[in-house]
RNA sequence: GAUCUCGUAGCUCAGCCGGUAGAGCAAUACACUUUUAAUGUAUGGGUCCUGGGUUCGAGUCCCAGCGGGAUCACCA
């Protein structure tokens, strides 16, 4: 049964059974109390102090009589020093030499009792007096080995197996935790800063009859129950809208959204979006309320509005610079599309080389020029406004002028951050505009919005003037944490499931009579099931048999044809 | 979805013009009571991603597939 293993994996096995022999609980149930961690022991250190600590044994360096190795906790790392003599007082030696020596490996949690001390070598250490083993790691971590100067060998890089073994990464990988802490805090900071403000935080549905509040394609499910199809929500908009109508004056989400699209370094199928809206506000006010959100983020979980990304320094001190969408595609590109019909801005994108069809409506020629020409250019955190009315039907129109609408976004680093509005609160106008989409949709357009009656009926109701800013937690990560990919900032992103390990099906081949001895081999010959069995020639099964046989110089009887004609018999 | 590129030991990687599968770390054994990429000696460990093809012979060349990464397109 242990073919499969690897021989690190064989010796960890064998070992567990070593450990139960000598009356030792691999797996023990008992809670293990500590009183302190690595990086405390260390920082608030006096010397003799007695610590009990528990963490994986990181590295061992075995000189005989004595051991030095690295206990990684949950916070870091602290040296210990376990001598024979401090761990087995008595004449009995047998827990160092046995147990401690040859059973305990590399990511074995223990738990240890010691006290402080600083070796000739200057380092922080534990002088162990009590060891226990609190669980045995069976599967050999990578090994990652930092030397004095901070190089690192032997990475555990692997993106594939970083992403899908999170577990692992988290283990070997220094930085790692840092950006989930880092994670943390900035979802804390910002509710903290939405609390303060007396806003509510609230749940809405996941699961919703029309995928809402944004324009992309959804994931479908089905309800057996209602036998009707039902979609993961692409945005929460809609729901938060509804509770303003309710009379809540500020509600706010921490969203997980589904898109069904596609997956790249900045692009998840499922994603998390804040999203707040505050009644009699509007965008100038966002505006200022998302800048001293956003410079209380970066103080609580950096201590500073000063950010370096990559060769890059962002400034989140207020106030960010403000500029109207149509202004900025002025400026980038010398073209003005103020009163523009859509004939002049579709020859206007072809004669700047942009791939444009006639499913495009005015709004998104214009997004395209802008994706195109503008985003790139603003690093600095720059707040667009201004969109024109077709691009954003959710969206009140301009005060001064009814083909803009009162929008911002935030750009920071050449990307979208947040969004905001001063939402459309005019129910017929909303209607209008919602069947402006349906048209889009029949142009082509399959991500242009479904009409929501239940959302329509809500506005009727009436909806005060309201504010409403979304903000994309992920890649505010990413900016914060200097990470270039979303994967690097959700701790498991999606990737292509694993194909399934095929267990070959040994007692199929025992059912038809294939002898013990052979049941394991024929797996490896390349019959991984009865079906491949059936597909081949017999004299083709029993010279690929023999051939193995003969190669690995098997100590076993060789097969006759008339076994394998006996075998297919059964199958048959 | 398109293009480029990669897939070899538990980890990081070599492997030339096609000719017996390699290193370091990890593991095992021994030595070593202040090491920290510990050290020294010895040993074991491989479906070279999968399936075809060319060839006397394929990790290497060709084709297809699977998986990853990068770039681009769409999207936040």
């Amino acid at each position: 049964m242990n073919a499969h293993l690897s021989p690190e994996e064989i010796v960890r096995r064998e070992a567990l059974v070593k450990i139960r022999e000598k009356g030792i609980d691999p797996f023990p149930a008992a809670e293990f109390v500590i009183n302190d961690n690595a990086v405390n022991a260390k920082s608030n250190y006096e010397e003799g102090k007695s610590v009990t600590l528990a963490g994986r044994i990181m590295n061992q360096r075995v000189m005989g009589k004595a051991i030095f190795a690295d206990l990684q906790d949950s916070v870091g790392k602290i040296q210990l020093y376990l001598n024979a003599d401090e761990i087995c007082p008595g004449e009995d030696k047998s827990f160092y030499n046995d147990v401690i020596k040859h059973l305990l490996h590399y990511g074995d949690f223990i738990g240890i009792t010691g006290v402080l001390f600083t070796t000739k070598m200057g380092e922080i250490s534990v002088r162990v007096q009590h060891l226990t083993l609190l669980a045995k790691s069976i599967k050999p971590l990578p090994v990652v080995k930092k030397d004095a100067e901070g190089n690192v060998y032997d990475a555990f890089t692997d993106p594939e197996n970083r992403y899908r073994m999170r577990y692992v990464d988290l283990v070997v990988n220094d930085k790692v935790k840092d950006t989930f802490f880092k994670r943390t805090q900035i979802i804390n900071a910002m509710r903290e800063f939405f609390n303060t403000s007396g806003y509510l935080e609230v749940d809405t549905p996941v699961l919703q009859n029309i995928p809402g509040g944004a324009a992309a394609r959804p994931f479908i499910t089905h309800h057996n129950a209602l036998d009707i199809p039902m979609y993961l929500r692409i945005a929460n908009e809609l729901y938060l809208k509804r509770l303003i109508v309710g009379g809540f004056e500020g509600v706010y989400e921490f969203s997980r959204n589904f898109r069904n699209e596609g997956m790249d370094r900045t692009h998840n199928p499922e994603f998390t979006v804040m999203e707040i809206y505050v009644a009699y506000k509007d965008y100038h006010w966002m505006m200022d309320y998302t800048e001293k959100m956003l410079a209380h983020v970066c103080q609580k979980a950096l201590g500073s509005t000063t950010v370096q990304l990559g060769d890059k320094t962002l400034h989140f001190q207020p106030p960010f610079k403000r500029i109207s969408m149509t202004q900025s595609i002025l400026e980038n590109t010398g073209f003005d599309i103020t009163g523009k019909s859509e004939h002049e801005l579709f020859e206007f994108c072809k004669s700047i080389g942009l791939e444009v069809n006639d499913t495009m409506g005015k709004g998104k020629l214009i997004d395209e020029i802008f994706g195109a020409k503008c985003e790139k250019t603003y690093i600095q955190p720059t707040f667009i406004t201004d969109y024109p009315v077709e691009m954003s039907p959710l969206c009140k129109r301009h005060r001064d002028n009814p083909s803009l609408t009162e929008r911002f976004e935030l750009m920071v680093n050449g990307k979208e951050i947040a969004n905001a509005y001063s939402e459309l609160n005019d129910p017929i106008d909303q209607l209008s505009r919602f069947e402006e989409q349906m048209k889009l949709m029949e142009r082509g357009d399959d991500e242009a919005m479904f009409i929501d009656h239940d959302f329509i009926r809500a506005l009727e109701y009436g909806m005060p003037p309201t504010s409403g800013m979304g903000i994309g937690v992920d890649r505010l990560v990413m900016l914060l944490t200097n990470n270039e990919t979303i994967q690097e900032v959700l701790l498991f992103p999606q990737m292509r499931p694993e194909k399934p390990i095929q267990g070959p099906d040994l007692n199929a081949f025992k059912a038809i009579g294939v002898p013990e001895e052979w049941l394991e081999i024929l797996p490896k010959a390349g019959y991984v099931d009865i079906a491949h069995l059936k597909d081949a020639k017999p004299t083709a099964i029993h010279q690929q048999l023999n051939g193995y046989r003969k190669k690995h110089k098997l100590e076993i009887a060789a097969i006759q044809l008339d076994d394998v004609l006996g075998w297919l018999q059964k199958v048959n």
